[in-house]
DNA sequence: GCCGTTTTCGGCCCGACTGTTTTCAGTCG
């Protein structure tokens, strides 16, 4: 059994880690840290390229002859040495004690080594008994919030649905909009970068009053503590224990603290190291010439002269994870990602024939008032049964309504009779070839099985990517985002199929989901692969996650033509009738080049 | 540990805030 990629990137993760503890050089444990990211977003088995001779570990940027090494070692072992060791000398669970906040490796190896903490237990058993406060570096407060640190320590999930943090976003802006020293106002981190869930809040304003605003800030009816106050800064955890931090900045420094906070880190870091090349220096405050005797300042107001100031063109936010954005950087490329204007049609949704609540009518109706050209009905086929799935007499009768709902509506809008078909846990469709052949769109689509082998899964994908009635993949990976992990599939020969066969993936809208993610997306994009973006709607409300599956789109760095939906209605029925002639072979790439 | 049209050695992003400090280390983002 081969090790997946993200098994692989756990090992050397666990190692970094465990490093920090001892002390060890913080460079080497960055450049594990990095290798930890190259591993996870290497498009290819990584374990698959170790066993090949001819291939050489060290031309993926970011691994080294030393990591090289621990890589084929750990493939061929099926362990690491060196974290073996460090396994035997610190407890894991000691790694606990970082999740207090405040509590970073230097703290928590001195509570290690000199009261023997092994656990937030230990540790809580500790400060209640007045054992920490006087080891050195420690105190009364610093015992006292570590003891309050334990508890957030203790929530089980801190990271929220991106959809759940913008319902907060929309509350907290309102209230601070009624803070007459709040001249501008904005919502920077990975809420901003669009990630799908989001670990805190950043909130960035230009004030001339900071304190008037803190006070403001803290009124605002959700926080439960303030944790930071400053002069420039302050933090507070709401009731849920989720933290926001809010901003004080001048304004010829509000570009650059938004580009600052925004993020990524990792794209941060590379920005510095590109002001620096340039004899800049970058903060949030801007960007300084350092050439001279005395720092100068050269701009930071708008993001966009920050960017310009470096030599690059504004860089959307989704982008901004030092993945493709500085090697793909033109002003023609950063700007024309796809936004909620260009989606045309939505190609999943379910009605009440199914589990949907709402009729064909409605959901027609709901679609039509979106803005949206057409629709594809995608009710669910005859195997999930718990959903009341469509068996080939009820399908076709539905095709037969839609076909003389189409009649009335004349032109002015279409609906494509689809089919979500089941992908059967034997492998096949779930519904007859000739039944299928009559539609204008099936999607294919994992319910059952989800426990089943990489192997399996991923053979009865193939199999339906190679049927000649499918058109697309439903929710590639089955995830559900904070609760349960994508079933075991091997996604790159999905992909590889997929354009071969001339076959769509989809990106499934829900906030729950998202799957395929950002990395998953550039991949197809290189192999070409069309992506739909669908809100498998199961009400008329269901329509309007569609923004989310276009904030996931844009984090791919997807362009409209790469997406199949934003065709119209003409067009895509042409790309559909290419596709069944076999010629197919994805969308176009031209304007891409 | 990684990397190189300024380097195969010597760098590696940078500032705010807190608490414990007599001038700074640790943590965080």
């Amino acid at each position: 059994m081969s090790l997946t990629n993200p098994q692989i990137a756990e090992h050397f993760q666990e190692l970094a880690d465990l490093l920090e503890f001892g002390g060890t050089n913080p460079f080497r444990i960055r450049a594990y840290r990095n290798s930890v990211r190259v591993i996870e977003d290497y498009p290819e088995s990584v374990a698959d390229l170790a066993r090949n001779e001819s291939f050489d570990l060290t031309d993926i940027p970011g691994i080294g002859d030393a990591v090289a090494k621990k890589i084929k070692v750990l493939v061929d072992t099926g362990e690491l040495p060196q974290l073996q060791e460090l396994k035997a000398t610190i407890p894991e669970s000691v790694l606990d004690l970082l999740r207090v906040p405040g509590m970073g490796p230097k703290k928590a190896a001195v509570l290690y080594k000199e009261l023997d903490v092994q656990s937030l237990e230990d540790l809580a058993e500790a400060c209640r008994n007045d054992r920490v406060k006087n080891l050195k570096g420690f105190g009364a407060k610093t015992q006292q919030a570590i003891l309050d640190g334990i508890q957030i320590a203790a929530a089980a999930n801190e990271r929220i649905y991106w959809a759940t943090a913008d319902e907060l976003v929309q509350r907290l802006r309102t209230h601070l909009k009624k803070c007459k020293a709040i001249q501008e106002l904005e919502f920077a981190g990975s809420y901003r970068r669009g990630k799908e869930t989001v670990g805190d809040l950043d909130v960035l304003v230009v004030s001339q009053a900071g304190p008037e605003v803190m006070d403001h800030f803290g009124e605002f009816t959700e926080i439960a503590s303030v944790t930071v106050r400053g002069d420039t800064k302050m933090s507070v955890r709401t009731k849920k224990a989720f933290q926001i931090d809010l901003r004080v900045v001048p304004r010829e420094s509000f570009g650059a603290a938004l580009a600052y906070f925004t993020g990524s880190k990792e794209h941060n870091v590379a920005l510095r190291g590109l002001a620096k090349q340039k004899q800049l220096r970058l903060n949030e405050w801007g960007v300084f010439d350092t050439s001279g005797e005395e720092e100068v300042y050269v701009s930071g107001q708008t993001e966009t002269e920050v960017y310009e100031t470096l030599g690059l063109s504004w860089i959307p936010p989704e982008l901004r994870e030092n993945r493709i954005e500085f090697s793909t950087n033109s002003a023609h490329t950063m700007n024309r990602l796809i936004d909620a204007n260009d989606l045309l049609g939505d190609l999943h949704m379910h009605t009440t024939a199914t589990d949907g609540k709402g009729t064909l009518e409605e959901m027609v109706e709901a679609a039509r008032s979106r803005g949206l050209q057409y629709i594809a009905i995608t009710d669910h086929s005859q195997r999930v049964s718990m959903a009341r799935g469509l068996t080939p007499d009820r399908l076709l009768e539905q095709w037969d309504q839609i076909d003389d709902l189409n009649a009335k509506l004349d032109g002015s809008f279409r609906i494509l009779k689809g089919i979500e078909c089941d992908i059967l846990e034997q492998g096949g469709m779930d519904l007859p070839d000739e039944v299928l052949a009559q539609g204008d769109w099936v999607l294919g689509a994992i319910h059952y099985g989800q426990q089943q082998s990489l192997e399996q899964i991923t053979e009865r994908i193939l199999e339906a990517i190679r049927h000649p009635e499918v058109d697309a993949i439903a929710h590639p990976t089955g995830r559900l985002l904070l609760k349960r992990e994508p079933y075991a599939v091997d996604l790159r020969r999905v992909m590889t199929t997929c354009a071969e066969y001339g076959k769509a993936l989809e990106i499934n809208a829900n906030p729950m989901r998202l799957d395929l993610n950002d990395i998953q997306l550039m991949h197809a994009t290189e192999l070409g692969i069309p992506i739909v973006i669908n809100s498998d709607a199961h009400s008329t409300d269901g329509l309007d996650v569609l923004r989310y599956g276009i904030l996931q789109a844009r984090r791919g760095g997807l362009t409209p033509s790469r997406v199949l939906n934003t065709l119209p209605l003409e067009d895509f029925l042409k790309w559909r009738e290419t596709r069944k002639s076999g010629t197919a072979r994805g969308i176009s790439t031209e304007e891409d080049a």
